[in-house]
DNA sequence: ACTTCTTTGAGACTCATTCTCAATAGTAAA
DNA sequence: TTTACTATTGAGAATGAGTCTCAAAGAAGT
């Protein structure tokens, strides 16, 4: 299913009406670089000519989030960031302390312990968070 | 070492003085229950008569989090929360998404894994965040 | 086109946290 | 044990991401 009929289901489902500025900022999420926080989809917007407010780029990301479209990050610096979650394998965070460069990981081994161990504590995971905080090799990293 | 020669410690180390002020805000995270967030630290002072302003507060816990006495934990409900982090071992938490109750755990295969996967992605973890959220048994929690 | 109901945009508002700056309080030297 | 210097404090203003309000604009069915 393409970007279009993907939005128009969702929206459907949750009797909402399709609109132009809902299109817009899901094209932005599926089609800009990952891990954009909200203020950044609203720029690229603007700066494309596309009349959008910052409230409906906001009450916009909630429908899609809400409806797994899109993952909210929140990498501890004081925004989330959204990435497109439709059609991507899950996966979790390796976030340089300095460059602020993310990579992504995922490990079969972690995820079955994770359920298991919240399952021996009487809990049913809902979602995880698990991400790693560090310095990366890359030459172009103002690393020290 | 006691709490207020480990803070004296500290304070001396950062080139800061010593003020009841401090040693209050550490006690009560020290004595506390645990996850408090800095709104609340500040309510429990002034409750016991201690005068304290909310700037100290969070000016304190900046110091304590920056020299390892406090862990700052982010748990998606938009503010800090804070433990005491001296002569406890490393745990990671799981929360109830119905009624906020936290629980640790630490799993040392998790633990390994996720560094050597950092080093083969050819990053040097500085710290990580792993959180579980889910639904608990307890028969307390409003979980229908 | 008409009616009805939803969505939008601009800006006001919220809330955790940070900042400002005058008043207060440690601390080292005398 | 007072002086002199500097750091700390408190009250409230400022910040910034995100949410809310409400009148105007837009979808959708008739």
């Amino acid at each position: 299913m393409n970007n279009t009929d993907t939005l128009k289901q969702i929206l459907h489902k949750e009797n909402l009406r399709y609109t132009q500025q809902r299109q817009e900022v899901w094209d932005e999420i599926c089609t800009s670089d990952k891990h954009q926080d909200a203020e950044n989809i609203y720029n690229s917007l603007r700066k494309r000519q596309i009349n959008v407010s910052r409230a409906t780029v906001y009450r916009t990301i909630h429908v899609l989030v809400k409806n797994n479209l899109v993952r909210r990050l929140n990498l501890d610096d004081g925004r989330s960031r959204f990435e497109n979650k439709t059609g991507i394998e899950h996966h979790d965070h390796i976030v340089c302390l300095n460059c602020r460069k993310i990579i992504e990981f995922m490990d079969e081994t972690i995820e079955k312990r994770q359920t298991r161990i919240a399952k021996e504590q009487g809990f049913e995971i809902v979602r995880h968070v698990h991400q790693l905080f560090g310095r990366c090799l890359d030459e172009k990293c103002p690393n020290k």
